[in-house]
DNA sequence: TGAGCGACGATATAGTGTAACCTGTCGCGG
DNA sequence: CCGCGACAGGTTACACTATATCGTCGCTCA
């Protein structure tokens, strides 16, 4: 078997206190802006925030109805174009396999990611496995393929949901 | 469409005869439906060949748009039905990360697959990695995620694309 | 002070995917 | 022969996702 490997994700049953898990992605973000000299406005902070609302990916177009439901309407490309700004800085990462968007834990350190979704719940949990990087980046070299851009979207049931009586 | 160059991407080498690809494509399809009691009707097996007319990834809505040029009037749900019926055959895969669709080489054996994808010439090669697959499974074990599907979606450039000296 | 820039707004449209319902065909049993 | 169920496929309409383009505002810096 492999080293002692990867962050062990995180699937989050109802008791834990999440308003924490907010403050805490808050502040990340404003440290990394301060770092790379990028403005966090207050739509920045305030979509960041709805996107750390919970630990499921969220949907553009959910979004922006949360905004439109605050702050007058909000019209897709402010969206887009403020969720691209998160992605550049890393704070949050794209479900291709949901077309939704989840926040990243640990926008200061690099790393390549790879994504627990649970069918149940709808949790998504960022992993970061040496193990799964190191066996991909080998089987791309073998092929002489210059990686850039690694997409690992794992589907299945987190611990809380695979142990539930119907499973489906 | 089928100019050499463009269809002719690196990972098959100059030779490469594709008509072969496509009638060794259609012939495991036959194969198979047959095998699983499956109707190939002329709309399937043509849909079927459209996407294996290149090794690259096809839109549905360019499925659509070749249908229509030929068959009168195609409608979205026709070209969606059927795309799911060829996926649930195994006879193609999605790539959710290109919204788009790709010929599976190998239906007749069960297969996780980890795809290469081009961003020079846009071809999409499958990989079948035990090692990838393996420290997937341990990892997804080892937090006790009930794995049901993987995707994996490996963006780079190709060896004849990366040799390019430089393309945008 | 005004040129330049980045953030954001507004309008419009392109691209992707589904729901719901209908029609036609085919094989089978009554 | 007829009706039936099963299923392929058609039709309309709509929902969802994403981008292009241009305009405006406010800030900074020379």
């Amino acid at each position: 078997m492999d080293t002692p490997d990867a962050d062990r994700p995180a699937f989050h049953d109802g008791g834990h206190e999440h308003e924490g898990c907010i403050e805490d992605a808050l502040a990340r973000a404003e440290a990394v802006c301060r770092e790379r000299g990028a403005r966090l406005t207050p739509l920045r902070r305030r979509v960041l925030e709805l996107v750390w609302r919970s630990h499921r990916a969220v949907k553009a177009y959910d979004l922006l109805a949360a905004l439109g439901d605050e702050d007058g309407a909000a019209k897709p490309p402010t969206v887009y174009r403020t969720l691209e700004f998160l992605m550049e800085l890393g704070l949050v990462h794209r479900i291709d396999s949901l077309n939704a968007f989840v926040g990243c834990p640990q926008p200061d350190r690099r790393h390549s990611a790879q994504f627990l979704i649970c069918g149940g719940c709808g949790e998504v949990s960022e992993m970061n496995a040496p193990s799964i990087d190191r066996a991909v980046a080998d089987q791309a070299a073998g092929s002489g393929f210059a990686l850039s851009r690694q997409i690992i979207e794992l589907h299945g049931k987190c611990p809380h949901c695979a142990a539930l009586p119907q499973s489906a």
